[in-house]
DNA sequence: CATGAATGAGCGTTCATTCAT
DNA sequence: CATGAATGAACGCTCATTCAT
């Protein structure tokens, strides 16, 4: 028990690092934001993060995984929260918009500034995050796979079909960001499902 | 005459400079390449290319801005060449998946670990940059519109059209790229094809 | 307790820093010394020259305004420590001698090929120097009034007079440092002195 | 005769670098002004320029010497030109301040700026202007000689003479420039003068 | 364990000087 | 001789990392 109290306060202190070091890269990129002021907006000593991260390139790898694990969260939850696909897709895109509305600064770093970690940690971090996507992808397919099984969707590879549904709703969402502009859910989502469900033929 | 051949031989050397440069910076990121190794793998000294270039940063921005006008006449080359809309697309497609294909460092560089992001979108927190994007996208809508008038499409903002398109084909392209392998033309452009055209719903 | 003993190790640092500094710049000029050698010769690291002091300019300046502080307490003192006017005036000139005398290298800097500037009219392109030194002149002319006021000196604006012992006595000691030679107290004191008093006239 | 056209055209384009390297040393301070800029300012290739000073050191001792012989020279006239020595005198001071005003950005730079030359080179140009100027007093202490002989002065080494004379108008011309003040001269040299030759004593 | 002063490798950049044309 | 592009040594400075306290 008093581990587990130590234990927990560990962790209390970790996310209070992480958080400080999360809005310094995204503000400041990740070479411009120093350990140094890492340490004094996060009211530790320089020391002690190390104590935490073994590197600074580590404690970068820590912010965007911790964010690449609460987003695959939100979505998982999102797809499993409602019963029919319709409102599954609904509500996974709904759970993306707001995920990207409120880590505009995150996303902008993840997107523009990965520029400046080592190489090589750069690629493990892809790695681990490629097969957290991929994972995700593999989970989403098997929900659509409902949807072609029940006739709803044609014949297409299901593992596709959530590629293609993440990529529409990146471009759009990340095309609002950059305009610096609000995500407009009611009037990006139905474009996104008008197209993804329809495509761009006229019906004959 | 004279002043010409200076003119070549002087737009001959800068190209190379930006050739290294641009291998470099994509292999080892902004910050870990250095102007000593950009100079000497360019095989000029330091101080000549700071008379080409007045800053690292000049340097990066003139690697990014040549890779941009280069897309972009290649895509608007791609749709102008061609008559009939689906012609333009498949040509547009292509020309894109060929692109990919050749400047894989480069764009491995910008979209690291990200899935999907429009290449030109990513730039585009340089205002030239995005300028540059944003006018191919009216031009790309100018001539979707035209799929609009003859009933080819269904009434959608052509400028959604673009966007949709070109972050339909960055998804897969980059899928490609993140898991090094080819582009597999035939495998993924049927596939956007028919997405994009008759969406994912089957027909009743 | 603690809190004053790292003061003072503070402090002491500091002002060995600055010695070395001061000898750097004297011996090779400003732009000659480079940080590299004043933390070699320190004993300290670079970087450790930058936490006592922003930049190389200002490293400059803090040597020049300790010394400047520095003969302006002594030439205070100086004419504090006596009653006189007469008192006060030799001791000026005697503790303005010795202050020459210990800090020839330095001097040497600031007057190199210059003969008769006045020592802290030379800094005062800087204003704070500036500002010490008129402070100076005028705290010297007022007790110089007190010889007007007592009749002992013709009615002359003071704060001239504290200017033209001030430049007399600075060519003097600089024209023996520029010679190289040892400033003769005995020799160049009376001299001043004679003339300071009673000019060149013969009297009638 | 051909050869002396040569060698005056080669004069006037020694004459004409020197000008605007004085006038950009004395704007820029000697380590701020570039070659590339005096090159360019003085319409002359570098190379010109390494053709008449062969190294940017020697071409700063050139600008120094040229200005020192033009005061040497300056000061010998207005001595010769007068027959009394209370008119030489007179004529001596504004000779002198009228050079100094007209010099202000030279003065500024010699007096302040001379940090930066090599060393040695400043010591090699110092004992040719130590030399310079040592003769100018010896000239000048057998004029101030005769005053003595002529019962107009005491006896005080003629040479101090000059000294003081040259010492007590630098300090207040000097005074004036770092004020950025014109050099009053109907107020300055009448002090210098009373002082000069009455002293500061009241008369019993 | 926590601290934060000290470290110093390594960066971008400048500019006096050279030398092929 | 004149030119000015090319050179590269050397600078000031930063900041991730270490380690004595």
């Amino acid at each position: 028990m008093t581990i587990s109290r130590k234990e927990r306060e560990h962790k209390r202190q970790r996310n209070e690092i992480l958080k400080v070091a999360e809005r310094l890269f995204a503000r400041k990129s990740f070479h411009k934001a120093t350990m140094q002021e890492i340490a004094k907006k996060s009211e530790f000593s320089v020391g002690t993060i190390y104590n935490f991260f073994k590197s600074k390139d580590h404690l970068y790898m820590q912010v965007v995984w911790k964010k690449a694990r609460e987003i695959d969260r939100k979505l998982r939850d999102a797809i499993a929260e409602k019963d029919t696909i319709i409102e599954k897709l609904d509500n996974f895109l709904r759970a993306k918009a707001e995920f990207f509305q409120e880590n505009q600064e995150f996303i902008r770093l993840y997107f523009m500034e990965t520029q400046g970690v080592t190489f090589s940690l750069k690629q493990a971090l892809n790695k681990k995050l490629y097969r957290l996507y991929d994972e995700f992808l593999r989970h989403f397919s098997e929900v659509l796979s409902q949807g072609i099984k029940d006739h709803l969707f044609r014949q297409i590879d299901p593992y596709y079909l959530g590629l293609v549904l993440d990529g529409l709703s990146n471009t759009f969402f990340i095309h609002s960001i950059i305009l610096k502009k609000d995500i407009k859910l009611e009037e990006y989502i139905p474009v996104i499902k008008e197209i993804f469900f329809n495509g761009v033929m006229r019906k004959k």
